[in-house]
DNA sequence: TAACTTTTGTTTAAATTTAGACAGAAGTAT
DNA sequence: ATACTTCTGTCTAAATTTAAACAAAAGTTA
């Protein structure tokens, strides 16, 4: 990203950055990833080739932006002060609830992005390592067996494998029942 | 308006002129237009206030600028190749279809801004120069006993008559209905 | 293969936007 | 009437965007 997200985005930057982020979901809803370019991008968003670069690499650069602005409305980095044992199903709840709200948009996106593209597959990659880092966070638990890191990463690939379940493959269940899942699948670590 | 809509905007021009008339009509749903300052429409635009004093004086311009967007809409500009007999029930029909569409926004408007607000009189104005614009071009029918120019003032009076007493007033009725009526009360002057 | 089109990523100087400050007007509250 | 807040319209120098051109890569067609 030739962005700095990290310091403060000024209102232009905002600006172009909603406008090329908001295009690439529209045309994810329309196409398959592979072939959009970046002249389509500006077209739509009415900035020309140069500006997209001064922020972006390439489309994959854009793409990984898109998912940092779903992480910031599913609130990722708001979990340090979160209750570590109960993080997890903060951290689910806020993302069905995302999921749920955005369910139009994701049916139209895997209509042409299949669940097992490059593009799911680039999502998954990226929630799957934020989501990890709330976990890793945790201090290691007492008297546990098997490093935490471990436990970090098998709490996120199952989180991811409910979530998808429940939304890419359209397997639609009450926020309720997903923890029960969740409960079972995890059971034997989790203390709560 | 400081900015020249006759040359050829370009696309940063583009994106600020819908981003300011869109906002305007965003508000325009939710307050009075006496209660919109700039500094809300660039706030709502992401825009600063220099940004929106390069492109209008006040708010007013900009929605003089919001008419001129719905003029282009309905293809105000498009009316010299085309017959003058007819042209006024084309230009009806346009009308009347972008005003099916935007029924809803028409409605939301309206609860904020009454029919007999400074809102529907600005725009009634900037619709009825328009209008006595497309009938002026038409030249003097043989024949007629009064002054063609009063004819198009009569043209315009009555056609945002019947607009208003559909959309405004809220008397839906259909597109051949309207014809009807239109050639009831202009069937005096009428040749066709 | 060869001709053709589209895409990519970079570069430039010119145009536009930008944050912030400014004084004066207008509105609100006490 | 006084203090307080918000709004307006203008002005800057610094930052960003812009159109256009470019060569090289990739994709398409015949």
């Amino acid at each position: 990203m030739k962005y700095d997200i990290a310091k403060k985005t000024t209102r232009g930057a905002k600006r172009t950055l909603d406008a090329f982020s908001g295009t690439m979901f529209e045309l994810l809803s329309a196409k398959p990833f592979e072939g959009i370019s970046v002249n389509e991008l500006c077209e739509k968003s009415n900035y020309p080739r140069a500006t997209f670069y001064n922020y972006f690499d390439d489309k994959y650069d854009l793409l990984n932006y898109c998912w940092y602005r779903i992480g910031k409305q599913i609130r990722l980095d708001e979990y340090a002060e979160l209750d570590p044992g109960k993080s997890l199903y903060i951290f689910f709840d806020r993302a069905y609830d995302f999921a749920s709200v955005s369910l139009a948009t994701i049916q139209k996106i895997l209509k042409f992005n299949s669940t097992d593209s490059f593009l799911l597959n680039h999502f998954r990659g990226y929630l799957g390592t934020q989501i990890r880092k709330i976990f890793q966070d945790c201090p290691d638990q007492d008297g546990s067996p098997i490093p935490y890191e471990i436990i970090a990463d098998h709490y996120s690939n199952t989180v991811l494998l409910i979530l998808g379940w429940i939304f890419l493959k359209g397997n639609r269940c009450s926020k309720a029942q997903a923890h029960e899942y969740l409960k079972y699948l995890l059971g034997t670590f989790q203390k709560n």
